[in-house]
DNA sequence: TGTACATCAGTGAACGCGCGTTCACTGATGTAC
DNA sequence: TGTACATCAGTGAACGCGCGTTCACTGATGTAC
């Protein structure tokens, strides 16, 4: 049961501050204990973040799937959204962590990869393509470019621009999915692009600035 | 002079691994100094990052709109390449540090969003679109993606999976600036779509898999 | 029902360490006369 | 040309602080008989 609380505690704080910045004390003081029990559950610090961080993912993948169940538009909207970027810690823990599981132990990136994998096949089964290898790599692509807004949205002091990057992700992605798809969305009319070889207008798709 | 050194220094330190784990005394010591000497030549600590960020970030822009020469599809290739991924000392600052900015000083995220509204600038004139807003739109999109998966490709443990990350968001961005330039690609064949209504197979530009 | 004992989560002091910052001091350099 | 002085980058000890981890100990709980 402690254990659990902890390892709930702790994917909550690695979201908010980074895996770094938890620190055991203020960790286990947070849940009404002193930090020299914590070592009755975990057998260090790089085991809980391993495991609290691989449990975050997996669980942000379950959002990201029950919010898609009406086609992968919904799903790029709910994650490219100002309430996700302003609630970091209980939202995805790519953006917020992913650089540091980069230059992190062997244990963490190991977990790591594995629920990033495992997240990325379950999205797979979501997105269009024939092969089961292309719709990977769209998971893939997918799962990237969001990440990197949210991050990037979060990083920027202008909330104006922190919106725009939200919604110019947004729009791009809508308009990947439509694309391969194979449902081209009505302005993107290919008879207009044979018609002219200047650069066409971008699709009124664009979601609109703040 | 000295003042610069520590610049370009903390630059590739805090690319390398991160603002939090570059400790003055490490970083005068590099240079052949004592720390104590550093506060002759900034504030703090934080008025450094922010300074060393924003330059960080100024030439990495200045590099890709060089790669981009080519258009902007060449910039992709760069900006998504093993090399650049693997020397994350000497590449782009935000998949490394954006998410420590996002919860920085607001000092450094003054500096940090100015830097990276001059970089969004400067490479929207490089993407094709009829309006500037439209430009800078996909400006932003495309710098959120590639961080994002030049992050994720750096955060997994298995060569393959980082090597298909890249790949996978190449290809995903590829197709999106043809579609912009209004020169869709060959296999895109509309006529096609409009003969079914299933998913259409995947354009064949999908890069090979490792 | 009552006693003796084992288990084990949790306590809190202590460890060695690295951090950012301060400060009295050094010593080379350039300027004034 | 020579002397006195000001400047200031750089030195290194010291500060208070927080970190992850260890460890002897506590005390509630459950089991054996």
């Amino acid at each position: 049961m402690t254990r659990r609380r902890i390892l709930e505690q702790t994917a909550r704080a690695i979201r908010a501050t980074g895996i770094e910045r938890v620190g055991i004390s203020a960790l286990m003081g947070a849940l009404g204990l002193t930090h020299g029990g914590f070592y009755a559950h975990f057998p260090s610090k790089d085991a809980l973040a391993a495991e609290a961080l691989a449990a975050a993912l997996a669980e942000q993948c379950d959002r990201l799937l029950a919010a898609g169940e009406d086609g992968p538009a919904a799903m790029v909207d709910a994650y490219l959204s100002p309430a996700h970027r302003d609630h970091p810690e209980d939202g995805c823990p790519l953006p917020a962590v992913a650089a540091e599981v980069a230059r992190g132990s062997p244990a963490v990136r190991r977990a790591f990869t594995a629920a990033f994998a495992n997240t990325v096949a379950r999205l797979a089964t979501r997105l269009p393509g024939d092969r089961a290898a292309a719709r990977e790599d769209a998971a893939l692509a997918l799962i990237a470019g969001m990440c990197g807004a949210l991050l990037l949205s979060r990083a920027v002091d202008d909330p104006r621009l922190a919106d725009r990057i939200l919604l110019a992700a947004r729009a791009a992605w809508q308009r990947l999915l439509d694309q391969a798809a194979g449902a081209p969305a009505a302005r993107a009319d290919p008879a207009e692009a044979e018609k002219s070889e200047t650069p066409r207008p971008q699709p009124g798709e664009r979601a609109p600035l703040p």
